[in-house]
Parts: C-alpha cells; sequence; structure tokens
DNA sequence: AATGACAGCCGCT
DNA sequence: AGCGGCTGTCATT
C-alpha cells in the first residue's frame, strides 16, 4: 500500500493541516502538530508518490475554505477505522450536512451503536465525544458540526482547536461572522 | 489484560 | 448558574 502525506495551507487559526493519501482516497487529515494514531508513516517526511493526486486534494480544500464548495468531495479511505468508531464517522458524514449540527447524544442515538439502556445520563455521548477527538478524518468527516446540548462542546488541538471548530461553523453559516473574521464573504456562498 | 483520560448529559441545589 | 454522579471508548502500558 502506498500513502503519500500532503501539506496544505488553510486560512483556519491552527494553520495547515497534513492529509495522508492512498490508492482508495484520504485516510487521514491532521491539524498541524496534531498526532493521527493507527496511520502509517505520521511522522516522516511528505512524500508525494502521486502530485496528480496530491494537486487535486489541495484544490478541492481551497474551494472548501473558499466557499465554493460544500463538501470536500474527495474519497475517504476507512481502512484505518475500525468498529463503533467507523460506524459513528461514517452516520456523522451521512446525516449531517453543510451548515446543520448534531449534539453529541443524538449523534450517539442516531449511530446505534450504543446499547439503548445506557444511554442515559450523557454517558453514550461522553463516548461519541472521545471518539470525536480521535477522529483521524478531521474536515471530512465533519466532526465541528457535533456541538454539545447547551453549547459547543469542545475541540482537540489545543487552545486554538476550538477557534477551528468557531471559524469552520462561522464559514459554514451556522455561526455570525465576527469582526475579525478572515473567510470568504457570506454574502457570496452558494 | 488492565489502566487512565476524556470534545457530555442529566438532575438536583 | 453551579455542582456531582454516571458511565463507554480508545490509546497506552
Amino acid at each position: 500500500m502506498s500513502i503519500s502525506w500532503v501539506t496544505v495551507g488553510t486560512p483556519l487559526p491552527s494553520g495547515p493541516v497534513r492529509v495522508a493519501v492512498t490508492d482508495l482516497g484520504v485516510a487521514a487529515v491532521s491539524f498541524a502538530g496534531e498526532t493521527v494514531t493507527g496511520v502509517p508513516g505520521r511522522v516522516g517526511l511528505p512524500d508525494c508518490a502521486d502530485e496528480a493526486r496530491a494537486q487535486t486534494v489541495v484544490a478541492r480544500l481551497a474551494d472548501y475554505f473558499q466557499g465554493r464548495s460544500r463538501a470536500p468531495g474527495l474519497p475517504v479511505d476507512w481502512r484505518f477505522t475500525s468498529g463503533p468508531h467507523r460506524v459513528v464517522l461514517q452516520t456523522l458524514l451521512a446525516e449531517v450536512p453543510y451548515g446543520a449540527t448534531i449534539t453529541y447524544g443524538e449523534l450517539a442515538r442516531r449511530s446505534g451503536v450504543f446499547d439503548e439502556l445506557t444511554e442515559v445520563g450523557g454517558v453514550a455521548a461522553r463516548a461519541v465525544g472521545q471518539m470525536m477527538g480521535a477522529n483521524p478524518l478531521a474536515l471530512l468527516v465533519p466532526c465541528h458540526r457535533v456541538v454539545a446540548a447547551d453549547g459547543l462542546g469542545g475541540f482537540g488541538g489545543g487552545p486554538l482547536g476550538i477557534e477551528t471548530k468557531r471559524w469552520l461553523l462561522t464559514l459554514e453559516g451556522v455561526l455570525p461572522a465576527t469582526l475579525d473574521w478572515n473567510g470568504p464573504d457570506p454574502a457570496v456562498l452558494p
């Protein structure tokens, strides 16, 4: 299996992202400095084995960040996820479109991987929170659209992480733009 | 195989 | 508004 890591510049507060590409699609997207577990070669230098494929990834993500598309539209290589984690991620991708949000608890319920008797007390929601933190496919699987029942919830990547979540939700029109908003003009979004 | 760290939720003050 | 209890996953040892 060949795997290539590509660094992609973004307007996010967290800076560029690292994208792992395989023959089947995108295997991982991580914010700079963040470690992605379970994906080989995460500490190696960029290995752009296929320049054309890398350019496609860069172009699609740029379209998304500039408001020209509502989804990166890139194929996902799911091989580095498994079990309940994979089910929850796929449920999220399939059921929560651009501009929508879902709570941790609701996503847990929709995924159906948690025993119904254990849903009380927000236990399942907590497990989903941990899964989101371990999401190897940031941006592609929209973990930023998963929010707490009474607020924004959290995000990985340190103090900048929550700012990144805000930025993405602002891009998608869920949150109002702030004065220092550096994204595309909401008036020209599709 | 065991352990610890968590990106939550609910009910009660 | 602010506590505390309640758990299920996953990564690491």
